[in-house]
DNA sequence: ACGGTTGCAACA
DNA sequence: TTGTTGCAA
């Protein structure tokens, strides 16, 4: 559950972009003549007209949604136009969606830290963006504004829909009084339009998007006003909108916790959360739930938007309902030799585009057994270190499956496991790739530990090699990726084209997980040492890459436990009150903070998300590697050849250019601030994240366990 | 057992 | 750490 954090406050400028209908636009774009229609994207046509995943604002007129079969599209709105989603190798093909996400985030990471939220999804911290904004070309000085900017939604504002409703934008936006946050909401309208406008034009899709002081505010307003319309939360209207919101519709509360909040609390809207002390919900759903729900009662979300472009795990899966119910191994294996071609071939773009690999391999299942007592048992899921190559991946998926089959059956003794069986069946199938990260490479890197053999990549659409190293600096002092690595130089053939094959084959071993070289169709009856792959699994984690950091290196307090957190606070308690200090002055003079943020922007980066966003020299320690000094997102950030739809389109991982953090403040020097701010200063210092004791005799135990 | 596929994060 | 569960789109 995310968490406010005390680095980050409502002085942000943070956008979310949603795509509209996106599948159905990447399929309009493909035939312009679907444009205007009532269209929907459907995959498996066989089954009652497909399932619909995506429909045009066009269709929804007619009363057709998601979740429909394609028939009943169909009897709704005789006239639409159904798509089907490309099939590759018998299953759904999502690359044409993917590669289609990835040329808007390339488009939107221009004007800042950038988030790939999904495949149609990206938040962008627009802060610094809208800060230099306010400072040269302040909208009250502007004397044209696009036509986009004014078309927004300003909440709050009054006669939204009346006939000089644009005017009324007008003069909200060109208040030379208005309140410095809305001043730089201002600024992030007319960035966010102008983002709009830019990504249509190279991209042809249009999208919606939300302007506010944080993510959970913009996500909320992207959603508020679609399509291809942009809405803007006043920290002024933030209470009146929570107030009367849905809680199920929140972000995170569409489900169970959504629920309990309704059933056991009788909290409908946002608004009646406030009822509830922090204490109470802290005891009822946890410390760190009950922190988070308590602050977005109020309209508080400290998340930050991590600057990461690229997708963090790679999956194949299909289902196979009911009667489709895989029956024998032989049909397992096919299938799993389908979902590992597609994984193989997404791992082999990734690594040529974006200079990445993956270490671990995953397999999930879902299984039905038939008239066995525990027939619910699920199917656990396998994993293993990833071997690059499309057949060694199929090999390990396979063992994998056979694993858990084994465990899944238990000592159910079914002698006869011929072609078909009757004990079981296999209604999902799915394979992921997860670890994923940068390879060492450019001139510290690949070349290095290849001496220089390597053949410089002329396909890579990286545009520069140190845009790895941003994401992941080498080790000072050897990594342990490096020593695996090296252990196996020795294995190594140079030659020219498939250098990059023989590296992963280097980094990965040679042994397939089992340890046995014996093929499928044995492997039920096999015991292997599947599950204890004692080398391979030390590789794994020795190449972890945060380990080639140095033990004392500040980490983001993000992913550390609160109390460790505070522990560290304690340590550097000048450093705190340095930080915060020059937080309250940049918070009461922007023009000052600019210059400060810049600067360590450009430090900060070197350090790969290391550092503060307010001291600059906090890094400075802890800044042994040496990288190059041009970091910034636009300078890293490729063009896609202007909408070429046909090319992947690569998206540079821009990440840590854009990614800072305090490292600590001191709570006590709260105390010191004026009255005002304090309330709001310790609701950021509120608790990161802590061990999740829950108190015992809250209805806790009965909301994660709702069936027992 | 038909909303499928994909991906993220928290938790035990 | 790994596997599981929940959530979202």
């Amino acid at each position: 559950m995310p968490v406010a954090t005390p680095e980050t406050s409502d002085a942000r400028i943070i956008t979310h972009v949603d795509m509209d209908c996106f599948y159905v636009q990447v399929e309009q774009r493909k035939q312009q003549n679907l444009r205007g229609l009532p269209t929907a994207v459907i995959q498996y046509n066989s089954y009652k007209g497909g399932a619909l995943i995506a429909v045009s604002y066009e269709a929804r007129k007619f009363g057709v949604k998601r979740s429909m079969r394609g028939d009943e599209a169909k009897e709704v709105c005789p006239q639409i136009q159904l798509v089907q989603v490309p099939v590759a190798r018998g299953k759904a093909d999502l690359n044409a969606y993917r590669n289609a996400g990835s040329e808007v985030i390339s488009v939107l990471a221009r004007k800042g830290r950038c988030e790939r939220a999904s495949i149609d999804e990206v938040y962008l911290d627009l802060t610094d963006a809208a800060e230099t904004m306010l400072k040269e070309a302040a909208p009250e000085n502007l004397d044209d504004i696009e036509e986009e900017v004014l078309k927004s939604h300003v909440l709050g504002l009054h006669n939204e829909d009346g006939t000089d409703a644009k005017e009324e934008v007008r003069k909200w936006l060109c208040r030379s009084d208005a309140d410095y946050h809305d001043k730089l909401l201002a600024c992030g309208a007319i960035i966010v339009a102008e983002l709009r406008m830019q990504v249509l034009k190279e991209t042809e899709f249009t999208c919606s998007a939300g302007i506010a002081h944080n993510k959970m505010l913009a996500k909320l307003a992207s959603a508020m006003n679609k399509p291809a319309q942009q809405t803007v939360v006043p920290r002024s209207s933030v209470n009146g909108l929570l107030e009367s919101f849905p809680i199920k519709k929140m972000k995170q509360l569409g489900g169970k916790l959504g629920s309990s909040l309704q059933t056991d609390l009788g909290v409908n809207t946002v608004g009646d959360l406030l009822k509830f002390s922090e204490d109470k919900l802290q005891r009822r759903y946890g410390i760190n739930t009950g922190t988070w729900l308590w602050n977005i009662a109020r309209g508080i979300s400290g998340e930050e938007v991590e600057g990461r472009l690229l997708p963090k795990s790679h999956g194949s899966g299909k289902t196979f309902p009911g009667p489709q119910a895989l029956k024998t191994i032989a049909s397992v294996q096919h299938w799993l030799n389908q979902l590992c071609e597609e994984l193989s071939d997404r791992l082999h773009s990734d690594l040529d585009q974006n200079k990445r690999i993956a270490h671990t391999l995953t397999l999930h299942a879902r299984a039905y057994k038939t008239g066995d007592s525990d027939s619910h048992k699920k199917f656990p899921s396998k994993s293993c270190p990833l071997r690059y190559g499309t057949t060694k991946i199929q090999e390990d998926a396979l063992n994998l499956f056979q694993a858990g089959l084994r465990e899944y059956i238990g000592f159910c003794n079914n002698k006869i496991q011929g072609t078909q069986n009757n004990s079981w069946g296999i209604t999902s199938l799915a394979v992921s790739a997860s670890k994923i990260v940068p390879i060492p490479s450019g001139t510290h890197s690949i070349v290095k530990y290849f001496g220089g053999q390597l053949p410089s990549r002329s396909s890579s659409k990286l545009p520069r090699d140190n845009v790895i190293e941003e994401a992941t600096p080498l080790s000072p002092s050897g990594s342990e990726s490096c020593s695996g690595l090296n252990s196996y130089e020795s294995q190594l053939e140079y030659s020219e084209e498939d250098a990059k094959m023989k590296y992963l084959k280097a980094s990965f071993g040679q042994q397939d997980p089992s340890g046995n070289s014996s093929r499928q169709g044995d492997g039920l009856t096999e015991e292997s040492s599947l599950l204890s792959p004692q080398g391979n699994e030390n590789r794994m984690t020795q190449g972890e890459p945060r380990q080639e950091f140095p033990e004392e290196e500040p980490r983001r307090i993000h992913s550390m436990p609160r109390l460790k957190a505070i522990e560290k606070k304690n340590t550097a308690k000048e450093k705190g009150s340095c930080s915060i200090l020059k937080l309250f002055k940049n918070y009461h003079d922007p023009s000052t903070s600019l210059e400060q943020k810049h600067a360590a922007n450009a430090e900060g980066a070197k350090t790969s998300s290391i550092g503060s966003e307010f001291t600059s020299n906090s890094y400075s320690t802890c800044n042994q590697v040496e990288l190059p000094k041009e970091t910034h997102c636009e300078e890293i950030e490729t063009s896609n050849g202007g909408g070429s739809s046909s090319s992947a389109a690569h998206v540079p991982q821009g990440r840590q250019s854009w990614s800072y953090k305090i490292d600590e403040i001191d709570p006590s020097i709260v105390d010191e601030l004026p009255p005002e701010i304090q309330q709001e200063v310790r609701a950021w210092l509120r608790p990161l994240k802590r061990p999740n004791v829950v108190k015992r005799g809250s209805s806790i135990t009965h909301y994660f366990h709702p069936n027992k």
